[in-house]
DNA sequence: CCCTGTCATACCCGGTAGGTATCACTGAGT
DNA sequence: ACTCAGTGATACCTACCGGGTATGACAGGG
C-alpha cells in the first residue's frame, strides 16, 4: 500500500481502541480477535511514522499525534458514512425520467413548528418541488446529523446550535421568555432578566443535555419538551426558550419576557460543500419566507 | 466487508473514473490494470446497492447517484489525507518534554502583509507560542490547504475566499481602491465607481484565477501581483484591489479609492471541528490585534 | 467487413487480514 | 515472595481477495 494512505478499515480500528483503550474491549466492539487488531495498529504506526498510542502497563492512552487523529478521524470517518448515505438516498430515488431526489431535514422535536409548517407548505408549492423527509431529532443532534450524512439540512438555533462547519442562511429571530409555574409570585411579572431567573431559589433552571451531556447546575435534567412542561407546571423548575414556545404553553404555566436573553436566531443549514439543485430549491424558499 | 462500509481505496477507485470518465485512464493513474479496476467499481456499485456509472458504448457517464458520489467522495478523501498530514506533524513534533507542535499557516502571497506581520510579531511575544510556518498560496487555495490538512489555519479575505464550512473570526476591514496606470485620465480622479473602471474600453479589468479557472472577460489573465503590477505601469489593464495593495505600489501606478466597492474583509479561519489549544492560542492573538 | 477502441469475463497467483495458541510482563492479593 | 489475573505482543496458519494477464463481447468507423 501507498506510505501515505489511511483505510477506512484502520481508521474504524484505531477509532475503537483510542475511544476504548483497550485492545481487547476494542477487539470485541469490532467483531474480531485482538492480536490482529494490535497488529494493525502497529502496522499504522509504522505506516504513518508516528507512535500513536502509549503502551503503559495496565492499559493504554494516547499520545500527541493520538489525540490528533481521533478528532480528525472521526471527521474522516463521518464524510465517509456521509458519502454512502447520500449516495445510496440519490441512488434509490434515482428512477427513469426525471430524478426524484429526496431531502432529508433535521428539526429539534417541537422546535420552531410554526416556521417549519410555513416553510414545507411554501416548499410544496414550488413547480419542481422535492420530497422532504422531516427527521425530528434531540437537541443539538442536528449537527452530527449533518455531518455524517443522516440528514441533508436542518434548521437550527443559534446560539444552542453551533454552525461552525455549515453554510446557513438565517430565517428568523426571536427573543425569549421565561415559562414559570402560573402560581409563581415571579409569574406575576411583566418582564424579568436573566439574573431574576436563574437564581430562584426553589425554582432551579432545568437543564438540557447539551451533546449527550448534561451542565452541571442544581436543576432537574430534562430531555424533552414534555418533561419540562409537566416539571414547571408542578412548580419544580422554569425555563428559559424562545417565544415561539408560547405555542405549546399550557394552563399552568406562565410566559414572562426576558429583557437581557440573547435573541433565539434560527437559522437553515447545510454541509458547505453541497451542490445540490434540490437543496438550493429549499434554500431559496426559506429565504423568501 | 460490512455492506455499509466504504475503503478509501475503492474510493480512490472510482474519484479515478468518475473524473477520467474512462476505465483505461482511470487505471492508468492509479498505476493498475484495467480489469480489475473495472471489478473494483461493480463490487462497489453491488455493495452499495446503487448504479454509479452509465456504461455507453463508447465511454463512461456519471449517474445521479455517482455525482453524489463524486462530491460526498471528494470531501471524504480530502479529510482522510487531512487526518494523515496532521497526525504526523503532531507526531514529529511530538518530542518528550513538552510537545512542541507547528502550526501551518496559509496566506495569500502577498496578502494583507502588514496584518501577518502584526500577527506574528504578537504570536511569538506570547510565553507559550509555538512555532508557525508561514505557507504562502495562491488566491483562493486556502481552502482546499485547509481541506485536505497541509495547512491549520489560513488567513482569508472576504468576499474573495468562501468562508463556507470553516470557522473564522473578523480581523480587519478595508475598503477597495482602484490600481491605474499613472499617466491615465482617470487617474486624475479623487474617487471613482466600480462602473468607473469595469467599463473602460482601453482599460479592460484583469482576470485573477478563481479556483482553477479564469472568469471570462476581455482584460489579460494574471496569476501573480508582480505581473499585473507591470500590466498596469504599461497602461494595459486596471485592478481593484485592498487598500493594504497602496503598499506594493510603482511609481507608474496611481491608486484611487472606490466609493462603492464592497469591503474586504480579512478573517482568520480553521477547520470547524478543530480542538487544537495551540491554534487557540493563535486565533486568540489575532483576534486581540 | 474488418479493425480499433472500449469495458467485461475468466482464471491464476501472492499478499495479507484474520483466527488460534501462546508468550511476556506487571500489578494485586494473600 | 509467590501466584494469579489481566494486559498487549508474537508466532504461525489459513482463506480470501486484490491484482495481473489473456481474452471475450460489442459497437463504430474507415
Amino acid at each position: 500500500m501507498a506510505v501515505d494512505t489511511l483505510e477506512t478499515r484502520e481508521l474504524r480500528y484505531f477509532m475503537a481502541v483510542a475511544e476504548e483503550l483497550h485492545f481487547g474491549r476494542a477487539a470485541e466492539r469490532l467483531g474480531m480477535a485482538q492480536p490482529p487488531l494490535s497488529r494493525a495498529i502497529q502496522q499504522l504506526e509504522r505506516r504513518l511514522g508516528v507512535s500513536l498510542l502509549e503502551r503503559n502497563r495496565r492499559g493504554v492512552s494516547l499520545t500527541g499525534a493520538g489525540e490528533v487523529l481521533l478528532h480528525e478521524g472521526r471527521a474522516a470517518l463521518d464524510a465517509t458514512t456521509a458519502a454512502v448515505r447520500r449516495t445510496r438516498r440519490a441512488g434509490g430515488a434515482d428512477s427513469p425520467g426525471g430524478p426524484r431526489h429526496r431531502l432529508v431535514l433535521a428539526v429539534k422535536a417541537a422546535g420552531s413548528h410554526e416556521l417549519l409548517q410555513k416553510l414545507l407548505d411554501a416548499y410544496a408549492a414550488e413547480p419542481d418541488a422535492a420530497e422532504i423527509e422531516v427527521l425530528p431529532c434531540g437537541i443539538c443532534e442536528q449537527e452530527e446529523l449533518l455531518r455524517d450524512g443522516r440528514a441533508d439540512v436542518a434548521l437550527m438555533h443559534a446560539p444552542y446550535n453551533s454552525l461552525a462547519g455549515f453554510d446557513s442562511e438565517e430565517l428568523q429571530t426571536e427573543g425569549q421568555i421565561a415559562i414559570l409555574p402560573a402560581r409563581h409570585p415571579l409569574a406575576a411579572r411583566r418582564t424579568l432578566s436573566l439574573a431574576d431567573v436563574s437564581d430562584i431559589p426553589d425554582l432551579p433552571l432545568a437543564r438540557w443535555p447539551h451533546h449527550g451531556t448534561y451542565p452541571p447546575g442544581p436543576g432537574p435534567e430534562v430531555h424533552d419538551q414534555t418533561q419540562l412542561a409537566q416539571l414547571i407546571a408542578l412548580g419544580r423548575t422554569v425555563a428559559v426558550l424562545p417565544d415561539s414556545a408560547r405555542a405549546w404553553l399550557w394552563a399552568e404555566h406562565t410566559a414572562v419576557p426576558l429583557t437581557d436573553a440573547p435573541p433565539v436566531v434560527t437559522h437553515i443549514a447545510w454541509p458547505a460543500h453541497s451542490r445540490s439543485l434540490v437543496l438550493a430549491g429549499l434554500i431559496r424558499t426559506a429565504t423568501q419566507l
